[in-house]
DNA sequence: AATTTTTATTTGTATATACAATTAAACAAG
DNA sequence: CTTGTTTAATTGTATATACAAATAAAAATT
């Protein structure tokens, strides 16, 4: 696609404020297929000519397209159309780290255990994986204002990030050292309901047999 | 409070961006009870002068605490500490009709069954109501591109909300007519899973016995 | 060829200004 | 007292400008 393409293409539609027009527009050409994953878009400054406003305002709808998932930005690099996000994302998922302090509430987390395991035949095909190799197991305890809020168990392959044997988890929660050494991880959330066994239930102050909602996240390098 | 002690109790930590700093500084604020639900905080332009900054960097601090749900917004009123979130709002469940179509795709809904039904002892104590009554009971299936991603099911207290009796809800989701009818709603949310039954498998279209995630959400009028 | 340094591009943030939109409060009319 | 009208306070959006920060690409160096 060349830049005479997508000029001759877009247009606003003159409903609301300017930067939601063009959030729409935007979001209506990926959608259309007219960019693709991977896709880099026109740079702020084009954008900016292209629709006859400033640069600002083609700032917010980029960094709110950002905000939503669509949208991957990098210094220097430009913008890019994000992966289609897989369906059962459709429930936000959010990290609980930024989420708790978001909502005022004070955020906590434990590593409540942590384990390096040969990955056999049963976890090779939970996690789909071509070939045995060791696995790092994780579980994180979420808080919020004390109350426990989420407990996370986590694995990582240790043949994708040899790193993660060694690192420390003690301190932050694997999810913001996983986002540092793999920023293009793309994740997979599954949610279900179990019940509570006696040592999940010890972990999230309840009875065993109470009602938990499960939810499982799969990270992986997409190159 | 007086003005005079919101300005000596507020600072700036120097970290990060500065409109980072002052959400995190108003959250903090909030968190600590320094200004509790209701309360109304001060305004842009003072929030500007003792912050020693420009509004706009201001306004998008508290665009983006109202966009987290720590804050209420409006023109000429002014800006209110919102209520606390439901346990349950951990999991942000979001409105699908504007998720699908910000993620790029198509987003379309379909009202399967509408009726409306007098509340008996097991419907009085499922939604805890304290005396009987008629609900209306809507199921509507939404898609995205076409892919049906969630059936949802919902029951409106015609005694608090006469309206829906007879409002039409074929053009256009309940949840939109609901916030315009009652803005000031609030939810709560429960998920389980749950196998599909017949009827619901042909809607979802997959087989019986399919798992599911099942997403019950309560509204309900504050005052 | 490999490494380091420099340059230039692109996005990110901050500021000042202007005007629009909403709406609570004050005011006026009946 | 009720209703309608005006006013003014507050947030919302748009613009232009400036500089900061990150980093891909180019250039220089070893």
């Amino acid at each position: 696609m060349t830049q005479q393409d997508w000029q001759t293409q877009l247009g606003l539609d003159g409903a609301g404020p300017v930067y939601e027009q063009i959030k729409r527009t935007l979001t209506e050409k990926i959608r259309s297929g007219g960019w693709q994953t991977g896709d880099r878009i026109p740079g702020e400054e084009d954008l900016a000519a292209h629709f006859n406003t400033a640069r600002m305002t083609v700032h917010r709808a980029l960094r709110e397209l950002t905000d939503t998932g669509l949208l991957i930005r990098k210094r220097r690099a430009g913008t890019f159309v994000a992966s289609p996000p897989a369906p059962a994302a459709m429930l936000e998922i959010v990290d609980m780290s930024k989420l708790i302090p978001g909502r005022g509430q004070a955020y906590a987390f434990e590593l409540i255990d942590s384990a390096v395991v040969e990955a056999g035949e049963e976890l090779r095909q939970r996690f789909d994986l071509s070939q045995a190799g060791p696995l790092r197991r994780l579980v994180c305890l979420h808080r919020a204002d004390g109350i426990p809020v989420e407990l996370e168990e986590r694995w990582i392959n240790l043949a994708v990030l040899p790193d993660a044997e060694t690192a420390d988890f003690s301190q932050s929660p694997p999810g913001a050292w996983l986002l540092q050494q793999a920023p293009w991880t793309q994740a997979e959330h599954t949610i279900s309901a179990r019940n509570a066994s006696p040592a999940i239930a010890q972990s999230l102050d309840t009875v065993a047999g109470e009602a938990c909602l499960v939810l499982e996240r799969r990270t992986f390098l997409e190159q």
